[in-house]
DNA sequence: CACATGACCTAAC
DNA sequence: TGTTAGGCCATGT
């Protein structure tokens, strides 16, 4: 698939990818993995301006304190919280 | 280059 | 448990 970003973004956009279905990482986690844990601020950022959604699993990132946390794209937090739970479902085989 | 923005985090009250 | 304040980073204007 063709990412149009920054280098930073697709950073990002390809930890999210790695998230296994039904797993959710924090904003925190993801800018570890990528090699800047102090980055997480910007790791939000990159989520809201991912194009591809819900193409690239940007709702599978998640606040550090459990909560949800926003989501810009359309249909809005409701749309995140379907998706996940529908992969959670999924990797439950329910 | 300086300033403002935001799907954040942590500590402190 | 809810709010406030400070810090942190990539991006866009």
């Amino acid at each position: 698939m063709r990412l149009d970003g920054t280098s930073f973004q697709k950073l990002v956009w390809s930890e999210l990818l790695s998230i296994p279905i039904g797993e959710v990482r924090t904003y925190k986690q993801i800018a570890e993995a990528i090699g800047r844990p102090r980055s997480y601020r910007a790791v939000a950022n990159a989520c809201g301006a991912n194009p591809y959604a819900p193409e690239i699993p940007c709702h599978r990132a998640i606040r550090s304190d459990g909560r949800i946390g926003g989501y810009s794209a359309k249909g809005g937090l409701s749309r995140k919280l379907e998706l996940l739970e529908r992969e959670s479902m999924q990797s439950n085989q329910k």
